[in-house]
DNA sequence: GTCACGATTAGACTCAGTCCAGATCATGGT
DNA sequence: ACCATGATCTGGACTGAGTCTAATCGTGAC
């Protein structure tokens, strides 16, 4: 969890992304809290101390990183994205309520009795969302 | 799945919902169908023939049905909502080529190994989708 | 007929996300 | 050092889904 830029650097290279300082930035953004952020919140984090990243890169970085594999996107708020640093298999609990979602690790989770695909289909990926309220 | 007006005007009455001339259309749309449809698609075949309903009203009376549990909705394209007019538990196939979604009956679905809600959480619901493409 | 009240409406508005054309930056060759 | 080149970044215009508002409509009670 403890990332350093320069850890972030060699990662974004792994990917064929070059590592330039807004892009190091929003990596940062995303890998040293572990979290499911927004595009809004990422762009404000990245602007937090002075403004140094317009809205159109942080887009673009995104979509670029989703592109890279270097993130997955996740969606289950009908108003916006979230982006997630994580992309190992896993699913995610979703608080209807406060809009958090915590990740559940995909080991030890099993889905039986899927009907088998339409012929000429192959799966790309199963996603769960546990929607819980806060009682 | 042979809806016939009549039909809906009870099943808009049982969920308390006063069957206007419009809201018995969008859920005609929505019910002979039996289809995932988006708001901008409820639009467009309710007003096929001649224009009948704006888009305040389909939105207004989509958010109705969905308060009233006579629908429900399906977060999985970023661009767009997608409302069901299924509302027994179940999943989806979808096609992240071509956009279409699928229903798989809940029933015979079982999920294990998921961790322990946490503490003061109760679970809404689960959702899965399986995302496939066209080989 | 008039009143009240829920439903519908056109159109302005919001907000996430995209697009574009110009500026800036990094790199490598001379 | 100097320039050329391509990649990156940028402000601001734009798009499209969804919401809001204030005016109008429809219907039933009186
Ligand atoms: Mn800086
Ligand atoms: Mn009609
Ligand atoms: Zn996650
Ligand atoms: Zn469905």
């Amino acid at each position: 969890m403890p990332y350093t830029r320069d850890q972030l650097v060699e990662q974004l290279r792994r990917h064929d992304i070059n590592p330039t300082h807004q892009r190091i930035e929003i990596a940062f953004a995303l890998y040293s809290r572990g979290e499911h952020l927004s595009a809004d919140q990422v762009l404000a984090i990245v602007n937090d101390r002075h403004s140094e990243t317009s809205k159109a890169t942080v887009y673009n970085t995104l979509n670029l990183f989703l592109e890279k594999k270097l993130i997955r996107e996740v969606i289950v708020d009908p108003n916006k994205v979230f982006y997630d640093p994580n992309t190992e298999p896993h699913h995610h609990f979703y608080n209807v309520d406060t809009g958090e979602l915590a990740d559940i690790d995909a080991a030890g989770v099993e889905v039986h009795g899927l009907p088998p695909l339409p012929d000429g289909m192959v799966t790309e990926g199963v996603d769960i969302i546990v929607r819980v309220r806060s009682r």
